[in-house]
DNA sequence: CGTGCCGTAAACAGCA
DNA sequence: CTGCTGTTTACGGCAC
């Protein structure tokens, strides 16, 4: 019934005061988790599935490298004789159905990590990349899906291709670098389609046709004349003709001595030759090598391979690029989206690692997700919480506050503060710390750790978007607590009422907090796994005193301060609850929630050394780092925090 | 399952 | 009267 007078009254008086405050509509927002969209589901699995593909896009390009390579060997063996190893890989197979090397891709979240990340809205740089990279692999592979049959053939082709072009590189013919995968046939393959390609193929296989005018003269072999296709134009790959066949040699008796011997190789599966458009079988292994040697000897038509198979790399390095580009918008706008554009100062990578430095904007790639930036002044725009994806609501605070300090223990507040904070400012995110600990800091970072009212509602509008919205719910909240809580004083002044912390109080009330649960909070620990620093720098403050925690080390700004504190009083009152444990200390407050282990290192911080500190906190009193900056200091005035 | 905390909503009183 | 401030009660969700 009510309700409605309330939640509409958002706008009400308080309004004035921070001005902007009153945006919003339904109050209630999403206080029921409500959020994650469907959306957001189609997006793990999305990730999920690019997973996979990444590593067959890996697991291709392996392929293509290891085939290429062998052939080249296998050319020069030829040449100068058949020394060569094939051993190189085993892989070949994964030619004929590109399955499991999953194994190979090295750095590829899981999954479940990525989930996380998504869920948690937090995303480091790194992690971003490694995304990226995945969807972009994805992208590729969609592509190549679709070809695949086609695209083993051209695979073929262009270990063909590459093979005759180390081969002339070797001469001296050619100029171009054996990783080098862009080659200069853009003229040629900028435009071609499977079907021409296959054409191609045909044409090159079958025949070899003009080549033969062009051949020059060194062996015979190089009809073909690739310089043409391939115009130095850069002179340093001129410099490499007069290198190649050393680079040859060097790469051949590299392979050698690396590959064991066994007798794998890239152009024999199965018991087939692999060489593209040839299909012939062999018993052995032996067998094979000697009609490799044979048939596939460097010649016009292996030159003509070579080149066919340069255009398709061409084509699909052309591809991916593409690919890449849509994947990047796409990721764009997916994270990014939700509010609008604004500008959020970065992306934050809040929580994400400790490890990471601020400086992020670049760090963290234009998707970080969990932004949703809503600038302070940007208008939010309601949609992009009700539904975009992955916006900050959906992904992570969802709900009400942060629950209970579990939950905060989530929060996004990441020892690196100062970016948490930014992204706090910015981001329509809300904050994972509870009004009351919110409403301690605002007062202990005040100069006189008093504030007004209305201070305190200046305080939260101007440290947190989220309290730009919805400030009649907010306020009511803010001002419950300040009556409820023993902890908020009131004191009259000149000037009227202004509300200071006890801080004794405040710490006694926060005992049972996850105190109860040793392990819990050793979960934490590890999960969130403070950064190194972190764990270094609360160690040190819980030298001090307990409440530097924080904000000594990872915290640099001003700003930071406030929320160092008021992570660091939650830690405090889950600490001193759960000394005993000892393990609570620990870092466990770090909020970083999404992640955990990611970048994180988690050391384990020995608990028991931070209890002992713990206790000190009652004498607290005296305001921890708070005064860092006072930039609050005059009338809560606004923020200048960043 | 009970308990405590928290967040939210709302009623109400006092004051300017 | 209106609006802000402050108190209090109720309720639901969640974690323990």
């Amino acid at each position: 019934m009510m309700q409605e007078s309330g939640m509409e009254a958002t706008n009400n008086g308080p309004a004035s005061q921070n001005g902007g405050a009153s945006v919003e509509g339904g109050s209630r927002e999403g206080r029921p988790k409500s959020a994650t969209p469907s959306v957001e589901v189609t997006a793990v699995d999305l990730l999920h599935l690019q997973q996979h593909q990444v590593d067959e896009l890996s697991k291709k390009k392996q392929l293509l490298l290891q085939q290429q390579q062998p052939q080249l060997q296998q050319l020069q063996s030829q040449q100068n004789s058949g020394h060569k190893s094939p051993k190189a890989n085993d892989k070949q197979q994964s030619l004929q159905v590109p399955v499991s090397v999953a194994m190979m891709t090295p750095q590829v979240i899981t999954p479940q990590q990525m989930q996380q990340i998504l869920q948690q809205q937090v995303l480091s740089p790194q992690q971003l990349q490694v995304l990226l990279q995945q969807q972009q692999a994805l992208m590729l592979q969609q592509v190549s899906a679709q070809q695949l049959a086609f695209q083993q053939q051209l695979l073929q082709v262009q270990q063909v291709q590459q093979q005759h072009l180390l081969n002339l590189q070797r001469q001296g013919l050619l100029t171009i670098q054996p990783g080098q995968t862009s080659l200069p046939l853009h003229s040629l393959t900028q435009g071609m389609i499977p079907a021409e390609l296959q054409q191609l193929w045909k044409e090159v296989t079958n025949t070899h046709v003009k080549e033969e005018h062009n051949s020059s003269s060194n062996n015979g072999h190089r009809g073909l004349d690739l310089s043409s296709l391939a115009p130095p134009k850069n002179p340093v790959l001129n410099q490499h003709a007069s290198t190649n066949g050393q680079y040859m040699s060097h790469k051949r008796e590299g392979s050698t001595l690396e590959e064991p011997s066994h007798h794998s190789h890239p152009l024999y599966g199965h018991g087939v030759c692999k060489w593209p458009g040839c299909e012939a079988v062999f018993d052995d292994f032996h067998s094979f090598l000697k009609h490799l040697n044979n048939e596939h000897a460097l010649d016009d038509r292996s030159t003509a391979q070579c080149r066919v198979q340069m255009q398709v790399v061409q084509q699909l390095e052309l591809q991916l690029a593409k690919d890449k580009e849509r994947l990047q918008a796409m990721m764009t706008h997916l994270h990014v989206k939700s509010t609008e554009p604004k500008a959020t100062p970065q992306p934050l990578n809040l929580v994400s690692s400790v490890t990471l430095s601020k400086s992020a904007p670049e760090a963290s790639p234009p998707l970080s997700l969990p932004q949703t930036p809503t600038t302070p002044t940007a208008p939010l725009t309601p949609l992009s919480q009700t539904h975009s994806v992955i916006t900050a609501n959906s992904l992570h605070s969802v709900g009400p506050m942060r629950r209970r300090y579990s939950e905060k223990y989530n929060m996004p507040i990441s020892p690196d503060i100062s970016q948490n904070k930014e992204f706090y400012m910015n981001a329509d995110v809300r904050p994972p710390f509870t009004y009351a600990s919110l409403i301690r800091q605002a007062i202990l970072e005040s100069p006189e750790k008093q504030l007004t009212l209305n201070e305190i509602y200046n305080w939260f509008t101007r440290m947190f978007a989220y309290f730009r919205r919805n400030a009649a719910t907010w306020k009511n909240a803010v001002r419950h607590n300040l009556s409820l809580h023993k902890c908020f004083v009131r004191v009259e002044n000149v000037k009227g009422a202004v509300w200071t912390v006890d801080e004794i109080e405040f710490q006694k009330r926060r005992p049972q907090k996850i105190s109860g649960s040793p392990a819990l909070v050793k979960n934490i620990q590890t999960s969130l796994g403070y950064g190194p620093t972190l764990s270094a720098a609360f160690q040190a403050s819980m030298a001090e005193n307990n409440i530097p925690l924080y904000t000594t080390a990872s915290i640099g700004s001003p700003t930071l301060n406030s929320l160092a504190n008021a992570i660091r009083e939650e830690m405090n009152g889950a600490m001193d609850h759960g000394n005993s444990n000892g393990s609570d200390s620990s870092p466990g407050r770090s909020p970083l929630p999404a992640m955990h282990h990611i970048s994180v290192k988690e050391e384990p911080l020995d608990p028991e050394e931070h209890d002992g500190p713990l206790s000190l906190v009652t004498t607290a009193n005296h305001s921890p780092d708070l005064d860092l900056h006072r930039d609050y200091d005059d009338d809560q005035g606004h923020d200048d925090m960043l």
